[in-house]
DNA sequence: TTGTATGCGTTATCAA
DNA sequence: TTGATAACGCATACAA
């Protein structure tokens, strides 16, 4: 490997001192024009490129954002990883990505690393966020960390954390699905999916039971089938479900991936969706259009939870205020996997 | 934000001075029994986490791998991504992840802030690194790079850039494949999706006629359907090749994203896959299984793949040897996309 | 084994 | 407007 320049390199070159170099490379005081102009001349015909590392010792701001995710591969997380990259790229940022794979040590581990590396801000989602009872050690981790870096956590919540939260309004998200569902002319509603003390299964299960209630709909206890939220996850609990001998019009399903598994597990066993059954999903990931029905879902809008994250950290390396809990809008979003309830059931 | 310790607060505090505490974090040289555990209480106490930024500058490795790829939205990048980073994580190493979008102007980019921020490797796929006619700036641009950083190219390759590459052997795989539908008694057979002057589509095109030539299977030209490398393109390429009179009886496509479009289009036609259609994918991302059919394929190894590229440029930035090409084996993954054609065509 | 002094490459401060 | 000098926080050569 070439050895790289430095401004010295540069500025002996130029003819000028280390200093004149720095102020054309940051552009924060005034150059004569000639000297800057010899300056970027040299810098050109080098190809020299400032050290960021000893930019960031000084600066004191390293100019990347780690972002913790449980699992890159879910279309979820990568489609707000990719909005949120695109506008920290704009505001001059680079993205860490860390994949947690939902394990709590390697969170622990990645929080530590992200504070050596002096990053500017750190994005959380998944994990110990998003767990409904929060364990006290988590907890104070995620403190310690807050006290260095700008930290927002993306869809969840820690008990005694007083962070900066970004999140979708997940029972309202439900709402508008019930009643979607209901406008069909649906009576008997399944959900489907997710794990018992994970908020993103908690909300929508309590608010699906909530909004059940309030429409009047009924849900027998064996059509509620838990499980996680993987797509394999969604084939077992649907199967389950189907293995009922008195079976719900539509079947809710706590997101995308178990819809998904719940549609192949649905076709599998000889239902045609939507005319025997509704599936419904939850997030409106692009896989949601390539099945055969498209399915019907809600947006979480992914790209502006993205985009509002990385704003809320920036912001606060910035100094500026921001405000504390931001919420995203969701939308219904209507496909082909609902239809209306001609059954007899 | 509070300020974060240094080394110098843990000395006074220890009693000790600033180099013994760096002999304790590095471990790098001998330090009494006593007060080793006296700075390593100190430290703990405190929650001291040494500035990273700091280190690098002295010990000329950030620690980081930049990984430039076109869009982690896409499976196949996002299974290599998560491997290559599992792997890296073992080492010691976080990895940066710049999205291309394919864009030249945008990797050029990157590939200036991953050189100014001293990362300790570079892996790069897809983009310039996949134009089957190199420009000679992009090239040029890769080169200067390569003089700086360790630099790795998966799946690509650059006329007169003598890099270190990690690649598939697209050809074998899809001599698999027409071997595979041969033995099924294809012998008419289409290809769609990929862009032409792309290594990814240009290298299986070709490896496709060439293998048809040799099987003896006809591939009408209206049959090869090019488009680009999306779900939504296979459906477009799908949707053209199905309007011919006379039907291949089975479709290879250049990815696995075309073979999901391609089975979405078919069966929307009415087509039943593989009864009336056989259809073939590549790259065996996760989403083949949960089609129905399930869509055989060609699996590329991700995994092996994200963690050689890694392998590679650790290896190169500690100045080991490293191999200049490393081929990965494909494999064949029949699934239940392609049948026995019994068909009169 | 320990401490002092120096250097990594840049920006910031201050005086000229 | 410019340059000399210090400082960022750590690791290391060298001296003790």
């Amino acid at each position: 490997m070439k050895k790289a320049m430095t401004v010295y390199d540069i500025a002996k070159e130029a003819g000028v001192s280390p200093s004149t170099v720095s102020r054309v490379l940051t552009g924060n005081a005034k150059v004569s024009r000639e000297k800057a102009e010899k300056v970027r001349a040299i810098i050109k015909k080098n190809n020299f490129k400032p050290n960021a590392i000893a930019r960031s010792l000084i600066t004191r701001e390293s100019r990347m954002i780690g972002v913790i995710l449980p699992d890159i591969t879910n279309p979820f997380f990568a489609s707000v990883f990719l909005e949120a990259e695109n506008y920290a790229m704009s505001l001059g940022y680079s993205l860490l990505l860390c994949n947690s794979m939902g394990k709590t040590d390697i969170e622990s581990m990645y929080l530590r690393i992200l504070v050596e590396k002096k990053v500017d801000g750190i994005i959380m989602a998944g994990g110990r966020v998003n767990d409904t009872k929060t364990i006290k050690e988590h907890a104070d981790e995620v403190i310690e960390v807050m006290e260095q870096v700008p930290f927002v956590i993306v869809n969840g919540k820690m008990t005694g954390v007083d962070s900066h939260r970004v999140y979708t309004d997940e029972a309202h998200g439900i709402e508008q699905l019930v009643d979607y569902l209901y406008r069909l002319g649906h009576r008997r509603i399944g959900f489907i999916g997710g794990v018992k003390g994970i908020t993103a299964m908690d909300i929508k299960l309590k608010a699906f039971l909530d909004s059940a209630k309030e429409y009047g709909i009924e849900c027998k206890n064996e059509w509620i089938v838990p499980g996680s939220f993987s797509i394999e996850s969604g084939i077992e609990s649907m199967n389950e479900l189907l293995s009922n001998r008195d079976l719900p019009t539509a079947v809710m399903s706590v997101n995308d991936f178990t819809a998904l598994g719940a549609l192949k597990a649905a076709t599998k066993r000889g239902f045609v969706v939507p005319d025997d059954i509704s599936i419904t999903g939850f997030d409106d990931i692009y896989l949601t259009d390539i099945m055969t029905p498209a399915i019907t879902t809600v947006s979480q809008n992914m790209m502006q939870i993205g985009r509002t994250a990385v704003d809320v950290v920036v912001n606060l390396a910035n100094g500026n205020k921001v405000k504390k809990n931001q919420c995203i809008k969701t939308s219904l979003v209507i496909k082909d996997s609902c239809a209306i309830n001609s059954s007899k059931r």
